[in-house]
DNA sequence: CTGAAAGCGCTAACAG
DNA sequence: CTGTTAGCGCTTTCAG
């Protein structure tokens, strides 16, 4: 049988109600029976249920988390900033994968409010017009990190400028001298990431006067193998193509890439030169170092915890709070990209 | 607020108890009261408090999760055989991260059993004495997974065997002409594997007659940045040791060694040969790919849960269960280890 | 500073 | 087949 507050209450000679106080507000509590009480607590091993708590108080202080998949190198990096921050503020996490199956993502949210999470925070996927009917009813904040919202329903969303990332990456190529720079995109359902990193390499295009084309890019899902694939394909069309550079949405891609290449007797980056995306702990060790342009994950995820926070704490604040942040990009450069004579 | 139980009964003109039964015995309710208790659950947007639930039955159908770390490489692989199971088995999974500090794994015991969680799965880290007491007083299952205990308590384990799977990656060196073989072994507080791989190195070396001593054997933290840094540590003797090979508990150490021993002009295989350990999903990527002894971490994840799932469901078993189960590894020969003529 | 009592939302006998 | 009732363990007025 469970130890419960009536117990640990009898064992001191108090009631419940003194022994929820020492818990929750102790300096209510005389200093003599507040000691009696934990002494009570300890020698029956007592451990206060959150979930009655919970149900009383009306507040589970936990965070709904939704991912989209979490065999994603990425996925540890982003986990990691927000359980820190979730910690930090009192919060624990609560998590649901959708496994990339845009129809789990109601059972997500169904989940989250059965548990009765205090706020939900949405990762990757994007948020569309499908969610309205859903948003209008959730009750509960919602902010969105690595994504946006392109529902009527804004909010409040932290992440890199997807498109300047990009747009970043092929100008440090062309400044050291590419001009015909091939691009692995992504394209997945539900996700509009992908299209925006496709965005900022055709600005980048248009604006250097660079070559290009359909020919010039192939699309994976951000994951290795996809890298390989694509890269695979640009290849076939290299005599034409003659590409010095490549740039792909992912470092994931960019290594199946550089895979891909290797596989091909193509050395990186002394005969084409590969950028990545996001700045992975691996992609410092492996051969060639990966260049590649960082995102600040652990803090994209702390930021839009602390957003999320807020919002449980003072809802009244959410129309003011929903617009998109942008958080800095960084290039860092390491060794796979070589500058041309 | 919320919608309740109460609210679906009053608006489909019927008790609580009557959409109690259509959401846990629909058969036991007519057809005709079950449709309109469900679409009266539709209109309200009625989501059945699970925590309410939870008090109810004393149940929550949760598995609590305890991890030492989650930005380890092979985590993703170890979570996702864990989510699934689960899932399989209608449980949820509830997650806390000791962050491989070892008083926090109080706080985790406490943690979940404030939550309820029906059983524990415990991964990683070893479980020694210090927890007998915890044990012997925690009145819900712990299978683990991972590691092993060495408590009074004997509870289920899922791992590979640990002495075997590095034996027989030294005797594959061995059949490959190696004699002068480094270790990058790990040594961590509250972990046993690192010991028992460094036996299983220490067996095959005896066995295969091969020459060590301390000097063959550095030690990290399973980390690549540790990898790198006990390689170079080897390096500084490879005058005296001449080491032809060197095998890593990780796949991380192991690409971290690769990295070092790039930085030092050295090629693999070709100067030196490196053997990794876990197989993970990168590994395969990489130049050079690694050869490495691979580890079923989603079967080890699926298992520990069905057992666990047992035990949750007949607690009985308890004492029947107790082994350590071994998973089988498996060598993956890839490019980084070169047969000497 | 402490206790009694009501209630959070749901389930589980027990009647009917 | 359905309703009534009594909790699950905790918090929270309201008295004292």
């Amino acid at each position: 049988m469970r130890v419960t507050i009536r117990d640990v209450a009898r064992q001191a000679g108090v009631s419940p109600a003194t022994v929820s106080r020492v818990l929750n507000r102790p300096e209510l509590v005389d200093e003599q029976t507040r000691e009696r009480v934990r002494q009570a607590m300890a020698e029956l091993d007592f451990h206060p249920s959150a979930i009655a708590r919970g149900l009383s108080v009306r507040r589970t202080d936990t965070i709904g988390l939704i991912v989209p998949g979490i065999t994603d190198l990425f996925f540890n990096e982003l986990y990691a900033g927000i359980e820190q921050a979730a910690a930090r503020h009192g919060r624990k996490v609560l998590m649901y994968n959708t496994e990339n199956n845009a129809h789990r993502v109601l059972d997500a949210f169904s989940f989250l409010k059965q548990h009765e999470v205090d706020g939900i925070l949405y990762t990757s996927a994007l948020v569309d017009e499908d969610f309205d009917p859903l948003l209008s009813r959730i009750g509960i904040p919602v902010v969105l990190a690595l994504t946006e919202s392109t529902a009527k329903t804004p909010l409040p969303a932290f992440k890199v400028d997807e498109r300047r990332a990009v747009f970043d990456a092929i100008a440090y190529l062309v400044a050291r001298g590419h001009r015909r720079i091939g691009f692995l995109g992504a394209r997945l359902p539900n996700e509009i990431t992908g299209q925006q990193r496709y965005e900022g390499y055709l600005q980048a295009v248009r604006y250097f006067g660079l070559e290009t084309g359909d020919t010039f890019v192939e699309y994976g899902n951000y994951r290795m193998e996809s890298g390989y694939q694509a890269m695979r394909r640009l290849l076939e069309r290299q005599s034409e193509l003659r590409l010095t550079a490549v740039a792909a949405v992912s470092d994931e891609m960019a290594m199946g890439a550089i895979r891909c290449l290797a596989d091909h007797g193509l050395r990186v980056p002394d005969d084409i030169s590969v950028m990545g995306f996001d700045d992975l702990r691996v992609t410092a060790m492996i051969t060639p170092r990966l260049t590649t342009v960082a995102q600040p994950f652990r803090e994209i995820g702390a930021r839009a915890v602390e957003r999320l926070v807020e919002l449980m704490e003072q809802p009244e604040m959410a129309s003011a709070q929903q617009g998109v942040y942008y958080l800095p990009h960084q290039i860092v450069e390491r060794e796979s990209v070589r500058a041309l004579l």
